[in-house]
DNA sequence: ATTACAATTGCAACTGAGTTACAACTAAGC
DNA sequence: GCTTAGTTGTAACTCAGTTGCAATTGTAAT
């Protein structure tokens, strides 16, 4: 029986074992530390979290497996509105899409499930014929602290 | 009688006078070519259209001036989910917004309004209490003619 | 028109994010 | 335990965008 997609420990790990891909050291470390991740980190992040388990893993490392966790469809790729910098940021793959929510004056990034979202998805699918891979809805602006 | 935000030429350079901002030789030449685009640009496609017209205009200026659209709203930036390179692409606001939708296979980008997109913003601001002021939805897939 | 000065520009040098070539290493199948 | 294709680390690179600063220029007051 397959484990469930979502909340499995591991999870990536057995999805890329189970297309073939070879298991290292150092994308045991990555994978780890992106599937327990408590928000959105970026390519630097993800390598200072790695270095303190194995300090020889190297920044090109890290840019490789992200980049083969994106071609597989395991990891999304976030702008967050470029709050901070021009970098990237990464999340698992969600079981289902979400939109992200930048504030613009403290940073803090919300998510937020909805039919709509899931909706409009669907039209541009069918009215535009349109195979969509990848979804990234992220909006900028004040959040409700901040917009006092 | 203010003319409208939309197709007026010139709207971009009204709008930055009206707000007290300096209007300069390379100024009017980077906002004619963004509001005269029939595509999207990115930095260096903007820079070297606008060499064409004064050789004399520098890189930095371009960045510069696409800072200060930014930040008085006047254009969007845009990612097209990095089908050409880490660069950002951009469009002059429109009145009302629009997604994107990137083909990964053929590269060609189409626009897409609905009233569920608007409807989704609503719900953010109302359920969310956030105050939205920029809002991108990128897809990336196949489009109609790739995905047969 | 002339002046005055803050805003803007161009240059050069820089930063930061991500990529590439290549030799050394290693996971996984026999 | 071999073998070898896939993976890693290093160093050097590219590309996008930024910064400091001196020279220039738009605009408004005279």
């Amino acid at each position: 029986m397959p484990l469930p997609q979502t909340e499995a420990p591991g999870a990536l790990q057995t999805a890329l074992l189970s297309r073939g891909i070879r298991m290292t050291r150092q994308r045991r470390v990555i994978l780890e530390i992106i599937e327990t991740a408590s928000q959105h980190l970026d390519a630097a992040q993800i390598l200072r979290k790695a270095v303190r388990v194995d300090p020889n893993i190297n920044r090109v490392t890290v840019y490789r497996t992200l980049g083969l966790l994106k071609r597989h469809g395991l990891v999304d790729e976030l702008d967050l509105l470029h709050v901070k910098g021009e970098g990237h940021f990464y999340e698992r793959r969600p079981q289902r899409d979400h939109m992200h929510m930048t504030c613009l004056r403290c940073g803090k990034v919300q998510e937020f499930e909805s039919d709509l979202f899931d909706r409009v998805k669907g039209q541009v699918e069918r009215d535009c014929h349109f195979h969509i891979l990848v979804a990234r809805f992220e909006i900028g602006g004040y959040c409700s602290a901040c917009r006092k």
